[in-house]
DNA sequence: GCGTCCAGGTCTACC
DNA sequence: GGTAGACCTGGACGC
């Protein structure tokens, strides 16, 4: 599909902002899309928002104390004036630009893990998925599997059923709408994709949200807890997958990161990983409270730095 | 090579 | 309500 309508405006966000660090997250987190380029301090993306394919491309015209974004927004259809305002103020939702990071950081400077990341990775705002159901399939590609396994899932996904969008001289493929992967069958969904029993979540989930499940902003407009309860109402979201998907930030403690925040809370990691995870869920809830998303973020961004900061090694993604 | 084990969880059938 | 056991697949490991 070609994006030849564009329209142009910039972003303030709230200081400190580093663009480069908030867009590409140092552990690889991408903003919206596995897909999406970033060269010499431009990102190009393509992604979902509020169920229209749009091509982005996003340049930092501005420093870290006074940061200023140059937005290039690619269409299929030209914009009303009021879809083009409804755009800007969701993608300055989106790319964290109205977060204000300055609380945080006065918890974060008296802890002595925290203080090691904030310096590290001064700037670096949280971003929000653009597109509910792309964060579901992510959240069900990684149960059970490692990494590089999910990141294949994930991969096959995108390339089989993914729509490829052009603009600005770029071609993205953009993650698969919820409509089109609710209508496959999920026997050949999960061979095609090596998806395993996996693939009837997802397809279960995309009829769900086809149906008239909340889409992000209106998750966004619900309490945490509220956007967690529902959250678990798709199929093969339980506690871990909700806290990954929850916009307002969860403490999403599994096999892997349980080792991690084991071996930084009480000095070693815990002999039965499973066993442990309500214990150090319970134990980063009362240590962080409301920023508890914000620390397992910055600390999941950080740990080849935090590892030589504090001496311990920490296991990588 | 081949067999076995188990992993960035969730669901369901039992009790 | 709580708790085993099943669920796909592929890489690591031992032989």
């Amino acid at each position: 599909m070609k994006l030849n309508n564009k329209c142009k405006f910039e972003i303030t966000p709230v200081p400190p902002f580093d663009f480069e660090l908030t867009v590409k997250k140092p552990a690889g987190w991408t903003l919206f899309n596995s897909g999406e380029i970033f060269h010499d301090g431009t990102l190009w993306t393509a992604s979902r928002i509020q169920n229209r394919l749009v091509g982005l491309k996003l340049r930092s015209i501005g420093t870290v104390s006074k940061p200023r974004i140059r937005v290039a927004l690619f269409t299929a259809k030209p914009l009303m004036n009021t879809e083009k305002t409804d755009l800007k103020a969701l993608l300055m939702k989106l790319i964290g630009a109205e977060q204000d990071l300055r609380e945080f950081y006065g918890m974060a400077r008296k802890d002595k893990i925290l203080k090691h990341v904030i310096e590290d990775l001064y700037g670096m705002h949280d971003t929000q998925s653009s597109y509910l159901f792309n964060s579901v399939v992510l959240s069900i590609c990684l149960q059970m599997a490692r990494m590089d396994r999910s990141m294949k899932m994930m991969g096959a996904i995108t390339r089989s059923f993914g729509d490829k969008v052009e603009f600005d001289g770029k071609t993205i493929v953009a993650e698969p709408s919820a409509e089109k992967i609710a209508r496959l069958n999920p026997r050949h969904f999960a061979k095609k994709c090596n998806l395993g029993y996996r693939a009837k979540y997802i397809v279960e989930a995309a009829k769900k949200i086809v149906s008239g499940f909340p889409d992000i902003v209106q998750v966004m407009s619900m309490s945490p807890d509220e956007a967690r309860q529902k959250l678990t109402e798709l199929p093969g979201v339980g506690d871990y997958a909700a806290d990954i998907i929850n916009p307002h930030g969860g403490f999403p403690i599994d096999a892997w990161s349980v080792d991690v925040f084991g071996k930084l809370f009480f000095g070693k990691e815990p002999e039965i990983a499973r066993d442990a995870i309500e214990a150090v869920k319970s134990e980063g809830r009362k240590r962080w409270g409301k920023f508890a998303w914000m620390a397992f973020f910055y600390i999941a961004q950080d740990l080849r730095n935090l590892s030589k900061h504090l001496g311990i090694e920490l296991r990588l993604q």
